[in-house]
DNA sequence: TTTATCTACGCAATCGTTCCCGGTAACGAT
DNA sequence: ATCGTTACCGGGAACGATTGCGTAGATAAA
């Protein structure tokens, strides 16, 4: 089933003009007169007529919209920080396509080479949980595709980022565990890939050096594919409980680790906070209503999505190569509850 | 910053042949000597040539692309469905473009146009909560525009449909209350203007005349924006209990109604199941992890989307225009857990 | 030798739109 | 009468890829 659209063809035709004069009529074009243009665009608008993207884009070479590389969208955090990345860019007259990774290396390459094989004008991407090559990334970056990484970047590439303060976001939820008395703070962490793992690592660190307590890193447990799959999870959780001093205290530093140690702890029947107190790295609208309710670290996704957004599009439509990048870093909140209070 | 792609006139113009031969020997055409493919496969993937998808849409008239309108991403049950949908659009070959209408009827209608316009082969449409006026979609619908419609669908318009049996998951929710002893059940259901609403309402009310319980229209409150405006829950629950014969359980009728429902008991200390029962529908993944655990009514939102976009590419790549449509129906999932249990 | 057939390639049109060149009036100034 | 200017409009190439048609040259059949 074809689908015929109205084109400036038939608008001349139908008016005796060229294409040319009703092209330049639709686009107000001073070369035209009044009366002319008039004729146009009454005729344009009684067939309604809406000008070929496609054909514009071939023109141009440009194809306004951008790719978005996420590991989900059925994450509250990144569908908050997608519902910013839209706002802007419809605004911008720019539409999106997002792919997702599922924190799967090979899936991340698959949607970067279909995206950019697909002429989008530029990429927004927060790496999967499994990335360590970035040739995927270099590749296009290096022949001066715009690319803006959000939330999970890399070091390696030399483009505008944005991320929140996971360093103080951790540094913060650990600091208000211990204030509340408690002795030992575990971390159950992202994958050691991750940008954000090693600063909210960092954060949770000095946080306890700070407060006179050893850092001991067996008390902290990666799960590669955060949170994703229940039984890394769960594994670390029975690592760290049969530590000689167990902790009596959990930072979860993703949305999905957070909420699948209190399934753990549902399951076990351990009560949260007495028997174990927990802080998480959440976004989700619900921790609120959990029993107990969940003291979190919340992050500004929206925002966030905005300004990587704005970041990006300022990049594609910049007349001449651009070398001075920015990292952007935006505040988070902790938003203390019942999970962690004696 | 432009970003200069190879093109099939480099490889042409650096073997010395005619770009009608590179075109040819990749496509691998019968009529283009062994060695000459070979050269020109090499070559072209020597600079790493991929074809020009907007050249290709502009003469072949369509672009591989989808059009998405949920009412929000960042809710399971439409995030799931996304999932299903990317998981067939990618393996066909299309990509899917995503837009939100957050339950306005103008936005939505904003969205098709500017959907329609960026040349999308076929449209899945979930409608919003206040869609009455259907123009928008009856006027590319019947210009042939390939329409696919899911989960909140539409009767006056003829094309293919995917729900879920609502009915019955009403119906099996209300009925498990009744056997579980619940006096006085309650409907918190959607907007009025919605099919799902209507259908859920219809299996409520069903069976409680099967059960020999009165249908009470009273007991049945509507809430235009299906839970996203917390104060309109708030509303429809303070008339719900200060009715005389006060309601001992809620059937929530969507995710965000259910939730906000025990946002309010939490918010008042009313005691769930103890001081009333609560059963919804939801696909959140956390509802285990709620105190108490949540009653559910849970959808194959996957395989909804799944199959809507089964149907969609069926009706875009059909040579002849097809007046045959289906409607598909999902059986759902009941999951009994606290929150319904004296 | 002549004619027919086949192989392997190029030419040019096409998709919808823009834009660089033109061109042609009309008019005033020289 | 000639030139310059201005206003207005059309022709056609271009964007990247596909494809029907034409054809040169080689080979085979008559």
């Amino acid at each position: 089933m074809k689908f015929e659209a109205v084109t400036i063809k038939d608008i001349a035709k139908a008016l005796g003009l060229s294409t040319s004069t009703v092209s330049r009529a639709l686009r107000d074009s001073y070369e035209i007169s009044p009366e002319t243009k008039k004729l146009v665009l009454e005729y344009a608008e009684k067939i309604s007529y809406r000008p070929n993207p496609i054909a514009l884009s071939l023109k141009e070479k440009r194809s306004r919209s951008i790719g978005i590389i996420v590991c989900e969208i059925a994450n509250s955090f990144f569908s908050q920080i997608i519902n910013g990345i839209e706002s802007i860019a419809y605004d911008k007259g720019y539409n999106v396509i997002i792919a997702q990774s599922h924190e799967s290396y090979d899936r991340e390459v698959i949607n970067v080479q279909y995206l950019a094989s697909r002429s989008i004008d530029g990429l927004l991407v927060s790496v999967s949980s499994e990335t360590q090559d970035l040739k995927h990334l270099k590749n296009l970056h290096d022949r001066g595709f715009p690319i803006v990484f959000f939330d999970r970047i890399v070091d390696e590439m030399e483009t505008h980022k944005v991320i929140v303060d996971n360093f103080k976001g951790a540094y913060d939820a650990t600091e208000h565990l211990i204030k509340s008395g408690y002795q030992q703070i575990a971390n159950i962490a992202g994958s050691e890939y991750l940008s954000i793992t090693k600063e909210r690592i960092n954060g949770y660190q000095q946080a306890l050096t700070d407060n006179n307590r050893v850092f001991d890193p067996t008390y902290v447990q990666h799960c590669l594919h955060g949170g994703m799959v229940y039984e890394e999870v769960e594994k670390s959780l029975n690592q760290l409980l049969k530590l000689k001093k167990r902790p009596d205290a959990i930072l979860g530093c993703a949305d999905k680790l957070t909420t699948n140690c209190l399934r753990y702890f549902k399951k076990r029947k351990i009560k949260v906070p007495d028997d174990i107190a927990l802080v998480g790295f959440s976004n989700l609208d619900l921790t609120d209503l959990l029993s107990p309710s969940l003291t979190v670290v919340r992050q500004p996704a929206f925002e966030m999505g905005q300004i990587a957004t704005d970041l990006l599009i300022r990049l594609i439509e910049s007349k001449r190569p651009v070398t001075n990048f920015e990292k952007k870093v935006l505040p988070l909140q902790l938003i203390i509850r019942e999970s962690s209070v004696k």
